[in-house]
DNA sequence: AATATATAAGAAAACGATTTCTTAAGATTA
DNA sequence: TAATCTTAAGAAATCGTTTTCTTATATATT
């Protein structure tokens, strides 16, 4: 059998009481008894029972992190696995463990949040931005859970969230652009109707219309987020009767679509067309020239969020909805020259 | 407060015992008495406490995934993830949970194993390859903690391991470039004296020899695994005296810089020269032309480390050393003319 | 010197399940 | 009919801590 708080007690000569105060750090306990029982601790090479220990404090020392995760997840999004190390990083330093927890529809999300309440499985929940949903945030809200989401939902609600702000990415891009003397800008994104993709849009005008720049409909396109199809978006864009000097693109796969295009036209970059994208992976390193992008770093965002999630377990009342990470711009050779 | 065993009790009419025995079908009760509790429980949306639970049953339900996660790891190192996502599924699939525990020494994961199997905070542990050790073995082996690595040690020991074959792979890779009629074949491997790299050397010497093509040591380079590296290595091979038709790239990285200076003396891909590396990411889609790659499924892998841990907390007397994971061919134009 | 106050340590009751052992009732056998 | 065997259910101990309340002793106050 294993060393128990007990045979600390009888080692040290003293009650079991007095033992778990010294593991506590209780404030009733003389010097001298302390290191009796600490030296004893040392000796018989004693940790606590995690298990009784959690029982006991009616806790689990333990966070969930809520995703999908399908095959090929981590080739496709190493951001969120990246999110995932901060949050680790920040739960660790505070004697907190991470669980990975996987589900596949809303529903399930539903389930397994109430069911995880219900058997008190975890004192708290990180939630990725791709499984926000009305449910899964009734789930939480109402029994006040302490939680805290990686992304901003797209509806109001009392759903605590920390993002970064991808308003403000788009307009450090077209700042960046418009600083270097680009003038004739297009957009290229990825899906129309998504909210990351949206915002840094909203981002790029609101610069635009400051610097007076007209509006032009054709410069903003939308592929399929593919290298092939940001090709074809690009080509066209260079075939229209208005003459572009620098785009924006919305992530790696359309910058190097893109890249491929101006190349295949026989123009240089940034000579020709200045290129801007947003994001340092998974291929900004293999994208030639390499590219300016805007950046955000997400182990801190994943960091942020193990942090505020300790904070709201030890408060359950406290409300946080913030973007708390800032983008920031890393200047390379495809929009400035060497 | 919430609702326990005794309300359940309580309202069915019936013992805690009883009600104990429903929720672990235990067979000494009756199907009348287990419809009514079961009606209870649902009735009363009752769960049960897993802390509760895991303290009476001692077990935690958990399994620790031990590992190295520095700033930048899901970039540089996807399919550790990927292994990640893998395990988890298999240990969700029997009850378990997957906690993430990261280390950054020797010393570090010693104390962090003894730790554990102490506090009891884990029912068993999957190691990362990376993290492998003498001392981290003997923390292992000796208490005999249900414990799987992923990847085989580069020393015997008593240590349960998976692992795919890298031997097999590298003979796969020389195998295929023989068929296709390759004679004069180089390897450009990352580090010499990486266990990896070695192994996939000698899957490519060994069909050498068998095929009666004598060794020559001028086609084997080692470079530092990065782009540049192999560029260097590889325009070096071009401007040797024995011509090469093919060559294989220990990794993407390497691939990629292969490419670039084949490209650069103006050969073209797979007509001059052939190319061939290992497995399918990160870059394996951006090379052009697409590479046929020996591929590694390490979700696949990461699950059946899962599914042997379950088997090893079950049974702890199981050993287990072997190479469960096939690697395969994915045949593409940088080896086979379209 | 008697009483009040601090301080340190212990006794015992939780925490919510599981599990072993016992018992009661009904079925089977001689 | 009495003795034995089955079966289903319950009583109570247990898991290893924490925590509240009590007590004993030493110190301070009048």
């Amino acid at each position: 059998m294993s060393i128990t708080i007990k045979d600390v007690a009888r080692e040290a000569g003293v009650s079991i009481s007095t033992v778990s105060k010294v593991i506590n750090d209780a404030p009733t306990i003389s010097e001298s008894t302390i290191a009796k029982v600490r030296a004893v601790m040392k000796d018989l090479n004693y940790y606590p029972n995690l298990r009784a220990r959690n029982f006991a404090q009616q806790s689990t020392h333990n966070v969930v992190f809520l995703t999908r995760l399908e095959r090929d997840v981590a080739f496709t999004n190493p951001h969120m696995f990246e999110i995932m190390c901060g949050a680790q990083k920040a739960l660790a330093a505070k004697g907190y463990s991470l669980s990975i927890v996987s589900t596949s529809s809303e529903e399930e999300d539903y389930d397994t949040v109430k069911k995880m309440i219900a058997q008190k499985s975890a004192d708290g929940i990180i939630i990725h931005g791709s499984v926000i949903s009305r449910v899964l945030v009734s789930a939480l809200v109402q029994p006040n859970f302490p939680h805290i989401a990686i992304g901003r939902p797209d509806f109001e609600s009392q759903l605590c969230w920390i993002d970064t702000n991808n308003y403000l990415s788009g307009e450090i891009a077209a700042s960046h652009l418009y600083e270097c003397g680009y003038r004739s800008i297009a957009f290229l994104g990825g899906c129309e109707h998504d909210q990351i993709s949206a915002h840094r849009l909203q981002g790029f005008e609101n610069v635009m219309e400051q610097k007076n720049i007209p509006k032009n409909p054709e410069l903003v396109r939308f592929g399929d987020s593919s290298l092939h199809g940001s090709f074809e978006q690009m080509t066209s864009l260079l075939n229209n009767k208005v003459k572009i000097d620098a785009v924006i693109c919305e992530n790696n796969s359309i910058a190097l679509g893109a890249v491929k295009a101006i190349h295949a036209r026989g123009l240089s970059i940034p000579e020709d067309v200045a290129v801007i994208t947003f994001d340092e992976y998974p291929f900004s390193h293999v994208i030639e020239p390499m590219p300016t992008v805007v950046n955000i770093n997400v182990f801190d965002m994943g960091f942020e969020a193990g942090s505020t999630l300790i904070r709201k377990i030890k408060n359950p009342s406290l409300q946080v909805q913030s973007y708390t990470t800032l983008p920031e711009l890393i200047g390379r050779s495809s929009t400035v020259l060497p």
